[in-house]
DNA sequence: ACCGCACCCTGAGCGC
DNA sequence: TGCGCTCAGGGTGCGG
């Protein structure tokens, strides 16, 4: 589930390895939701497009190509942006893994959910996306055309402030995380850092957000600045299927405090941990800690 | 305006 | 070596 974090790390790692490349030939499957500008003409436009810059909003990555246009991509729940000869069983079903022995490192070959298969002209690595759920997208935007996704986007996570979480929150019942997850107030955060962030500031994800005090608001902010930096600086969480463009592994996943550990001891008091659903999303917090 | 929920998708894991 | 079921969830869209 890739979140700002990751999406963060795989822009840096995957921005030099796509800056200045003319892209030669282009691969996808066959149409579906994945694809918002269909596969033939998005391989079609591609062809000859040269990359200037990668940037991400929120969860999604904008690179810009030469001339103005510029691709737009989200990873969605299971989306994999990687180079060729990156290796990692992540990039195989269970099936494929069983049938591969410990000492095997076998590179990745493009199987049915490689969606998006970008090669160049200087022979050198493909670049590869691939999402088993097919939750991510790719759309191709023209010269000044904008996406209705990027324009409903909030702050990015790491700049948003507690006066701007404050003011956003006034009149609203729903669940202060529900407000996290929406994207419109506060852009990058998914399920597992809004739930570490609110155990961080000490807040009950189920707490109504109109409820939220000027200094839960502050901490709230700090929470998720130090939450995602954090993550940022140790590769993300490699949880399900993220891997970084190399194939390697997050290790934020081992420093969670809560994602994830409903029925564990609280790191910080002891309590057992309670999962409770909001927004059909799985949340997990300490009862004493977070109120 | 706001809110809750169904839906898009596939694979893992589990009970029988 | 099966089969049916549930769960996972980011984002969109719809009905109340």
């Amino acid at each position: 589930m890739p979140e700002l974090p990751e999406v963060e790390v795989t822009r840096r790692r995957i921005e030099p390895l796509l800056v200045g490349r003319r892209i030669a030939k282009v691969g996808t499957t066959k149409p579906s939701y994945f694809f918002l500008t269909p596969p033939k003409r998005l391989a079609r436009e591609l062809r000859g497009a040269v990359v200037r810059s990668l940037e991400r909003r929120g969860k999604y990555l904008l690179a810009h190509l030469a001339g103005g246009r510029q691709l737009l991509l989200h990873l969605g729940m299971t989306g994999q942006l990687f180079a060729a000869g990156a290796t990692s069983v992540r990039l195989f079903s269970a099936e494929r893994r069983a049938s591969l022995r410990p000492e095997d490192q076998p590179g990745f070959v493009p199987d049915r959910h490689t969606h998006l298969r970008l090669e160049f002209d200087d022979g050198g690595p493909a670049i590869f996306f691939r999402d088993v759920r097919k939750f991510g997208k790719v759309r191709l935007l023209e010269p000044g055309q904008s996406d209705p996704r990027l324009d409903l986007l909030g702050v990015d996570a790491l700049e948003v402030t507690g006066a701007q979480l404050f003011a956003a929150t006034r009149g609203r019942k729903v669940a202060v995380k529900s407000v996290l997850l929406a994207q419109d107030v506060v852009a990058g955060v998914g399920n597992i850092y809004a739930d570490e962030a609110l155990f961080l500031a000490h807040v009950r994800p189920t707490r109504s957000a109109g409820k939220l005090t000027r200094a839960e608001a502050e901490a709230l902010a700090k929470a998720l600045h130090q939450v995602l930096l954090r993550s940022i600086e140790t590769g993300g969480s490699s949880i399900s299927d993220y891997v970084a463009p190399d194939g390697s592994d997050g290790a934020y996943q081992d420093e969670r405090r809560v994602y994830a550990r409903a029925g564990e001891p609280c790191s910080v008091c002891g309590t057992k941990l309670r999962r409770t659903v909001i927004g059909a999303r799985s949340t997990v917090f300490c009862p004493s800690c977070q109120r």
